[in-house]
Parts: C-alpha cells; structure tokens; sequence
DNA sequence: ACCTGAACACCGTTCAAGT
DNA sequence: ACCTGAACACCGTTCAAGT
C-alpha cells in the first residue's frame, strides 16, 4: 500500500484505543496485541509505534481514558454534606462504574511492569483528582488540608480498591451474601465511626 | 537426547516451581517463560505441559506455595487477646513477608484470567485459612462464627490488600509520609473503634 | 514525514518419534 | 511411561525501503 494521510496523529491515537478498548471488552486483556490493534484500525504494525513507544505505553494511555472516565461518573455526584453518606455515594459510583465494564476492573489499577518511581506525574495526577473526590467528602469530619483528612481518603480508596479487586477476581468467598457492595458500606461506616471516636475523645492508648 | 528419569514427578514439580521462583525474583514476571523454565531445570519443555497444562497453572501452583509461605509467617504470631493489637501485629507480618519479596506481593493476588467462579477450590482454600487467622483476631469482639465476625475480617483483609498493592505499585502518593505501615494502622484503628460503637450502642440511622 | 512489511528474535503449546 | 525437539501459529519491535 501507499502512504496514508488519512488520519491525523491525533485522530490515530484516539483510533488506536478505541479499537484497544474494543478488543479488551469483546475478547478480553489477552487478546489485545500491537498486530491486532494495528489490524483492527487498518495500518499496519509499525505505524503504532509511531504513536507509542511500546505496547505497555499504548495500555498506560489507554488507562487514563478509563481513569478519566471514572472521574467524570465520580465528579457528578453531589454531595449533601453527611459524610457518611457522600462516601458510600461515591462507593456506588465506583462499584457500579466497573460492573459495566468487568474487564477494567480487575486490571486498570494492577500493578505496573515499570518501577513505581517511574509512573508518569500525568498518570499520578489522574489518580490524585480521584482520590480528592474522596477526600472532599471527608471536608465536614476534618479542617481543610489537613494531613488526617488525605491519610483517612487514601485509607478508604485503597480500600474499596482492594474490595472491588478481589471480589472481582472471586479471591474474597462470597458465599454469604458478603458481596462487595455489603463490604464497602461496612469499609466506610465502621472506618468513618472510628474517625468520629478518634478525633473527639480519645487520650492516649 | 534420551529418557530421564533422574527426577519423580513430584521433584520435577518441585524443581519448576523452584526455578520459576528464582526467575521472578531475580529477573521480574516478565522473564518468567516456560521455556526458560524448562532450560533452567534441565529439561524440555515438553516436559513442563506434562506436569501442568500450561504456563498459567503452573504460576498458579507457585502462588499456592505463596499463599502457604504467608499463612506459615502469620501462623507464627501468637496472638494477645487485644483486637487491635493483634491485628497490627498481623498486618505487620503481611506487610513485612511482602517487603523481602516485593515481586510477588504486586502479583499475587492480581487477577486471574479464569473467570472468577473458576478459582480452583483447594486456592480458594488457601486464602480461607489466611483470612481465618485475621478472624481469630477479631474473636474478643464477635460471638464466634458470627457473620459479622467473618464479614469484618474480609473488609480488613480486602483493606490491607488495597493498601498493600497500590502502595507497591507507586499508585498512592507516598510523598506525606503516609506510608502502607501508616495506612494499615489507620485501618486498624478506626474500622475496629467503629465495629465497638456498633456493636454497643447504635440504634437506627 | 509518514507508512509499509519483511525480518529478527522470541513466545506457548502440540505431538510424532524415540528410548 | 516419559521425554525430546521439531513444528505450528503466533508474538513485540525494528528499520530499510517506498511514497
């Protein structure tokens, strides 16, 4: 074949992880490949890496679609103000943000090949603004910009991370009716009453 | 070259579990072959489909002997009778077997490409008789064998998991000094001072 | 400047053939 | 019965050559 002009570099990103997000929920994570991708969107191989260095930087770009995603459905939320009740909003949000879409879950946080000083400030930004959603819900239990205030949003995102994680990969038995969500309301009430008991009274121990 | 029956089927499971351990933690997941496996014991690699049915069972029985390793650290804890303390002492260990191998604490737990109804119930049973021990620690709260009881000791299971993992893959900022110890305590603390107002007092909300 | 497509150095897995 | 090793159908990635 010829030259190509058809798309611009910009419009093939885009092109590239659609069709990358396509695979990934129709086949699954293993049937994502360059030569797929490259098939899938009518070029050939090489010209992916015109676009990225490598595969892994394709799916890395590809996840920050999804994490924005994720902040765009967690940012509509608004909040009332009880804290309790703000936290298991977003909760919901969350868990309901990856039942549709089962195959992001269980490997849009999933541990990078790169070393973890390395993940690109843009990409940690993107988990920031999350994270600062959390944290806003926790404003009437905390003053502002405290250090509490972030530890307490980070606790309980990395805790409903880590529920969503194995409930998904059926690593938590969910025989007893256990399910994740249950889980999650217990994560945020039993954590938001021990802050409340912390903060107020509370000498030494 | 000719038949070998140098080793049992039992020592060739051994020795590729052996070999493809030395292979992470020296080189990372991603040198982690079954070819190389089978050149590094001495065999072809043939020989490996015969023992498992393909590359994925057999991490999959490596991370068996994982889960086993942790289960025997956390065993060895002798346990106070104080909650909290026990569970601090608890997540420490979790946390600490992870630190001296950091490899697999980022791919243990991650999911698996089985769908998850699949997990194969003598590993299902292995996580059980971990998350059992954390539920040991909670008996000075809960009536035995209470849902709750098993309910909680999931959420701080799943918890840890979360704070463990994302801070293993550079996904939370560590720049506060929020360290994973740091957050685990946080956990710790506030999910079981929440669990004792709920347990007390507590009426509708 | 952008894209191709052959080429390189690998994979996982199978299975006839050997002992 | 167990093991080999060639073979098959793929990979990711590079890069000279084309337009």
């Amino acid at each position: 074949m010829a030259r190509r002009s058809d798309h611009s570099r910009e419009e093939l990103y885009e092109l590239a992880l659609d069709a990358a997000a396509g695979i990934i929920s129709k086949e699954g994570y293993s049937a994502l490949t360059a030569r797929r991708v490259a098939t899938d969107i009518g070029y050939s191989p090489g010209t992916l890496y015109n676009l990225f260095a490598n595969l892994e930087e394709m799916i890395f770009h590809l996840k920050g679609r999804v994490l924005d995603a994720l902040f765009t459905a967690l940012s509509k939320k608004t909040l009332t103000g009880n804290a309790e009740e703000d936290v298991m909003k977003l909760f919901d949000e969350y868990l309901a943000f990856f039942k549709g879409q089962p195959e992001f879950r269980t490997h849009l946080f999933e541990p990078m090949a790169l070393p973890a000083s390395d993940l690109p400030d843009w990409y940690r930004q993107k988990i920031t603004n999350l994270v600062d959603i959390l944290e806003t819900a926790l404003a009437p239990l905390f003053p502002a910009g405290t250090t509490e205030r972030a530890k307490a949003a980070h606790v309980l995102w990395a805790g409903l991370y880590g529920i969503s994680s194995l409930d998904a990969s059926g690593q938590l038995q969910l025989v007893s009716k256990t399910d994740a969500r249950n889980m999650a309301k217990s994560l945020a009430t039993n954590f938001l009453a021990g802050l409340a008991t912390d903060t107020h009274s509370r000498g030494k121990k």
